[in-house]
DNA sequence: ATAGCCTTGATA
DNA sequence: TATCAAGGCTAT
C-alpha cells in the first residue's frame, strides 16, 4: 500500500525525530498548530468551522444535521459564526470547487477554495461529532480520553523511533500532520468506459442499511460493519463514519471519513515515479479506492493500544493473541476498504458479505506480503504496527505450522519482489481476489465476473504500456495467485487449529470470517 | 470570510 | 484548582 512514497515518509521521520509536539504542522493546511480541534491537533484558522452534533456515531451525519435543522434551525441559520470547519458545518455551507476538487491547500492558498479545503478538514479527519448542536461553551467533550491517547501514542512513537533510529523510517511514521501532503479528494467518479451498465446491480444506488437483514447474516460484526454503510453524497463525501465502533462502550474515534472516501494516490505523490502516458482508467480508479496505508496503521494502532489500556496493565497478551488481534483489526480495514470500493459498493449487502466470507484471509495475507515487499528484508517481517519480527525467532519456537507459514510468506514476497510488483498491479490484485467468479449463489454473478474481466483487462494493459521490456509481467502476475490461495488456506487452518484449540480465544471478525467460510463449506 | 485572541466550564 | 478544547468576538 504504500508503494512510491515511502521514501518521501523516510523523510518526513527524520524531521519529525527532531519535532516537538508543539511544533507539529496542522495537517489541512500546514499551519503552526494550536491544539487539539474537532479531533486533531490543527491551527487556528482551520479550526474555526462546525456547528453539529454528538449522537452516536452509528447515525450518519447528515442525518443528525437534519435532526438539528428541525430542532433549531432558526438560531442556528441566523448566527453568524467565526471560522471556517465550524463556520461551514453550523450554516451547512455548500461550496463548489471551480477546478477538479483537488485544489492545494496551503497556507497561502487555504482561502482560494473553501470546497477542497472542507474536504481536506474531513479527509484528515476533523470531527463533525465535535461540533456542538447546542453551542455549549467550555467543559470537555467526549474526545477528551481519544486527544490522551493520541499524545500517549505520539510519545510512544516518538520513543520509538528514537531508540531505533531509523530503522523502521516507512513504517513508524508520526500520525497524521507532518506526513499529509495532500488528501484533497477528488470526489467525482470518471465516467468508467468499462464494465456495461447491463451488468450493474438492479439497485445501482449502493447500499442502505435496509438491504441488510439481520435475520439471514445474524447480529456478526461483519453484518454491523456492513450495515453501516450510508450513501456517499455528491457534494460532501463525508456522511458516513464507518462502524469501527463494533463495541457500544467504544465510540468511535477511530475512523474518520477518508477510509470511506480513499485517497487519490497518484495525486498525492505526483513526481514519486514517472508515469506513462496512457495508464488505463480503471486501474488508477482501482488505486484510488485505496486507503492511506498510514492512516490505516494509526488507526490499528490506536486501537490495539486502547484495547490494551482496557485491559489493565497486569496482564500482557501472548504475541499470538497481539497477532490475531492485529490482523482482526487488519480485517476491519479491509472490509472499510472494500465497503467504499468501486463496483463492490454496486452490489447488495448479501453478495458483498459473500464476496468477503470467500476471500477475506486472501486479502489478509495479500497485505501482509505487499508489506514484506516494500519492507524488502528476507529475514524479519514487518507488521502493520511498524514493529519487525526476526524470522528467526518465529522458526526457532519449533511450531512446524507457523513455519511454513512464514516461509511460504516470504517466498511469496521475495517472489513478488523479483517482479517488481507496484501499488497499481497490487490495486488490481486485491479486486482479483474479491470479485471471484467462482463465488457461488450470487445474485448478480455476471457483475462479478465482468468486473474481474474488466480489471484483468485493466491490468494486462496497464502492465504491457509500464513495463514493454517485461512483456509477460502479467501472467507471471497472475500465476502467484493459486499460491497466495494456497498459503492463505493453510493460513485459515491454522488459525482454526488455535481456536479450537484455545489458543485464540478472542471472539472477533476474524473467528467469525474463519466461522461464516467454514459453514458454507 | 478569515483568523487571532478571548471566555467558558466539565473534567482530571 | 488548573487544564484546555469548545464557542464567541472582532479587526482586517
Amino acid at each position: 500500500m504504500l508503494g512510491d512514497k515511502a521514501h518521501g515518509v523516510a523523510l518526513k521521520v527524520m524531521e519529525y525525530t527532531y519535532d516537538d509536539d508543539l511544533e507539529e504542522l496542522c495537517p489541512v493546511c500546514g499551519d503552526k498548530v494550536s491544539g487539539y480541534h474537532y479531533g486533531l491537533l490543527t491551527c487556528e484558522s482551520c479550526k474555526v468551522t462546525p456547528l453539529s452534533s454528538s449522537s452516536s456515531p452509528k447515525v450518519s451525519t447528515r442525518l443528525r444535521w437534519d435532526l438539528n435543522d428541525r430542532t433549531n434551525s432558526l438560531s442556528i441559520m441566523d448566527d453568524d459564526p467565526t471560522g471556517f470547519f465550524k463556520r461551514t458545518v453550523q450554516n451547512n455551507k455548500r461550496y463548489t470547487c471551480a477546478e477538479n476538487q483537488e485544489c492545494k491547500i496551503d497556507k497561502t492558498q487555504r482561502k482560494r477554495c473553501p470546497f477542497c479545503r472542507f474536504q481536506k478538514c474531513l479527509n484528515v479527519g476533523m470531527r463533525l461529532e465535535a461540533v456542538r448542536a447546542d453551542r455549549m461553551r467550555g467543559g470537555r467533550n467526549k474526545f477528551g480520553p481519544m486527544y490522551k491517547r493520541d499524545r500517549a501514542l505520539k510519545q510512544q512513537k516518538k520513543a520509538l523511533i528514537r531508540s531505533n533510529g531509523f530503522k523502521l523510517e516507512t513504517s513508524a511514521p508520526p500520525p497524521a500532520s507532518p506526513l499529509q501532503t495532500d488528501y484533497s479528494f477528488t470526489g467525482t467518479l470518471h465516467a468508467l468506459p468499462t464494465i456495461s451498465k447491463s451488468l450493474l446491480p438492479s439497485n445501482p444506488s449502493s447500499i442502505t442499511s435496509t438491504d441488510y437483514d439481520p435475520n439471514l447474516y445474524g447480529p456478526t460484526s461483519l453484518g454491523m460493519a456492513m450495515q453501516s454503510h450510508v450513501p456517499i453524497t455528491p457534494q460532501y463525501q463525508y456522511t458516513a463514519f464507518p462502524s469501527r465502533a463494533i463495541k457500544a462502550e467504544c465510540p468511535d474515534y477511530t475512523s474518520s471519513p477518508e477510509s470511506i472516501t480513499g485517497y487519490p494516490y497518484a495525486e498525492v505523490y505526483p513526481s514519486a515515479s514517472p508515469q506513462p502516458p496512457s495508464l488505463p482508467p480503471l486501474v488508477l480508479e482501482l488505486l484510488r479506492c485505496d486507503p492511506d496505508e498510514l492512516v490505516v496503521q494509526n488507526k490499528i494502532m490506536a486501537h490495539l493500544q486502547q484495547e490494551q489500556s482496557g485491559r489493565g496493565r497486569t496482564e500482557k497478551p501472548s504475541t499470538l493473541s497481539l497477532m490475531c488481534r492485529m490482523a482482526d483489526q487488519t480485517l476491519f480495514s479491509i472490509v472499510e476498504w472494500a465497503r467504499s470500493c468501486i463496483f463492490f459498493k454496486e452490489l447488495r449487502v448479501g453478495d458483498q458479505m459473500k464476496l468477503l466470507h470467500n476471500c477475506w484471509s486472501e486479502l489478509l495475507v495479500l497485505d501482509h506480503i505487499f508489506r514484506q515487499v516494500q519492507h524488502g528484508k528476507e529475514d524479519s517481517i514487518l507488521l502493520v504496527t511498524g514493529q519487525e519480527i526476526d524470522v528467526s525467532s518465529i522458526l526457532s519456537q519449533g511450531e512446524t505450522t507457523l513455519s511454513s507459514l512464514v516461509q511460504r510468506g516470504q517466498e511469496l514476497a521475495a517472489s513478488l519482489r523479483v517482479l517488481q510488483v507496484d501499488r497499481r498491479e497490487m490495486a488490481c490484485l486485491k479486486f482479483l481476489l474479491l470479485f471471484n467468479p467462482n463465488v457461488k449463489l450470487l445474485e448478480n454473478q455476471a457483475f462479478v465476473e465482468g468486473v474481474q474481466e474488466q480489471v484483468n483487462g485493466a491490468l494486462l494493459e496497464y502492465t504491457l504500456s509500464t513495463y514493454p521490456q517485461f512483456q509477460d509481467k502479467f501472467s507471471q502476475l497472475v500465476v502467484q495467485l493459486p499460491e497466495l490461495r494456497s498459503l492463505s488456506s493453510q493460513a485459515e487452518d491454522y488459525l482454526c487449529y488455535m481456536h479450537l484449540s484455545g489458543e485464540v480465544t478472542c471472539n472477533n471478525l476474524l473467528i467469525e470470517m474463519l466461522h461464516a467460510k467454514r459453514a458454507c463449506v
